[in-house]
DNA sequence: CCAAAAGTGTTGGGGATACACCCATGA
DNA sequence: TCATGGGTGTATCCCCAACACTTTTGG
């Protein structure tokens, strides 16, 4: 069992009886979508998952809770789109950032047709320090079980970011986009059990990580009321596939 | 193993010094970018995957072979773009379609920055009978490896539809786009070992794909000249989630 | 010496792989 | 009767899951 099937149901609408825009017409951009990215972002915060979610202060949904996006500009690309902004709202840089889906439906903007192109974001959570000097009300990290509803079709994006968060924590090494730099494997294991909502036997969760080439070691702890762990860190952060369940 | 990464590296420019769009700003759509639909179709013919080329016949383009695609309409939705555009060009209903990965780089487009978003479609060869009365000079199905250099980023495009088919086949039942209403389960292996390009192992599919509940019997081959084989179809034609290999 | 978390091996079962021969039909 | 592809069973191996006690440190 592995990832999650990409396709989603979308409302479906007759053509209009205008001839279909291609390729080779002259284009007249107000009658077609543009395109915004919106990112979702991932921090483990209290032993829980959490978003960063912003609270909109203007505009149709002002108070309104939303992940963090904006319009993609005419030179800017989608990946560097979600990078900056992600940026200018969190101070981060060099995080885990992947496409995710886009989201096409025709009510999902109420002033404009708006492709969103999403992605998401691994965050370590010693990082995961707001920088609030924004334009937004409000800015938070909230644990995924406690979002309520939320603008544009953000639950939707958000639940598919947290499967697609799932699958791939079992079959890729993502999982360094959530840790620092060094880590106990219990911490390690923690992480999976928080993301994957299950126990994880720890003789085979250690065994599992240490066979497959992905971390290696790194000191130990000091000054801790018990046996000190020994510490570990990755290899490399560079995506690979890794079978880990 | 199982599923292709999907972040793909695109290349970073510094922004623009002017400030971003968001969300609750007026929109100026002209320094926006615009979407479009492109959508990779395959099929199996003569045993082997084919892509359907189209070849641009006006525009810088011209003489290229590109994949179908079109501009989205603001009334739209992503997928009914790209069903409707297909079911135009084709004549093909009621297909496989499942959106890929959207493509933003500056330079795809020469005449306009243009998001794609890109989908893929599977289509039972029986059926892969192609509408001609188009605009386009010429539409082909081509063997995927003897496509050359096709029109804006089209190759990038379908070398990524291409893993991600692989990878699909692996875990879920997408084949049944492939496949007609009845066929024998060596037509059913050979499809697998078109796409996944290896042999597989005749004793060791059938106890798998049988063991799973995913096909029905249909009764029996008849008039061919060696042991009639058994005819099976598919017990429903909706996406699933099966590890298969 | 106690509390707390770290660290460590073995066993059994199930699924994957590898492998070769007989069967049913049309010509 | 022959050529053609259809159809079938078994043995082995490896990986996964289940399971409990000892070790090391600080207080």
């Amino acid at each position: 069992m592995c990832i999650v099937d990409t396709n989603i149901n979308l409302m479906s609408e007759e053509a209009t009886s205008q001839p279909h825009l291609t390729r080779e017409d002259e284009i007249d951009a107000s009658r077609c979508a543009i395109v915004a990215v919106d990112t979702v972002i991932f921090t483990i915060k209290n032993n829980e998952l959490c978003v960063l979610l912003i609270k909109v202060n203007h505009g149709y949904f002002k108070d309104s809770w939303a992940i963090p996006g904006g319009i993609v500009d005419i030179n800017e690309t989608l990946y560097d789109t979600a990078k900056n902004r992600l940026e200018e709202k969190t101070g981060l840089k060099d995080v885990y950032l992947e496409q995710l889906y886009s989201f096409g439906d025709l009510g999902r903007d109420p002033r404009r047709r708006i492709v969103s192109v999403s992605y998401f974001a691994l965050v370590n959570g010693e990082k995961a320090e707001l920088n609030k000097t924004e334009r937004y009300a409000a800015i938070e990290w909230i644990p995924i079980h406690k979002i309520g509803k939320l603008a544009y079709d953000h639950n939707a994006i958000i639940n598919y970011a947290i499967l697609r968060l799932q699958y791939k924590m079992e079959y890729t090494n993502v999982v360094y986009g959530l840790m620092p730099e060094k880590f106990t494997l219990s911490e390690l294991q923690k992480v999976y059990e928080i993301i994957l909502e299950r126990q994880l036997d720890k003789r085979n969760f250690r065994r599992k990580i240490l066979s497959i080439d992905l971390i290696k070691e790194a000191g130990n702890e000091i000054g801790v009321a018990h046996r000190p762990s020994k510490l570990y860190s990755f290899k490399d952060k560079k995506r690979k596939i890794v079978q880990i369940f």
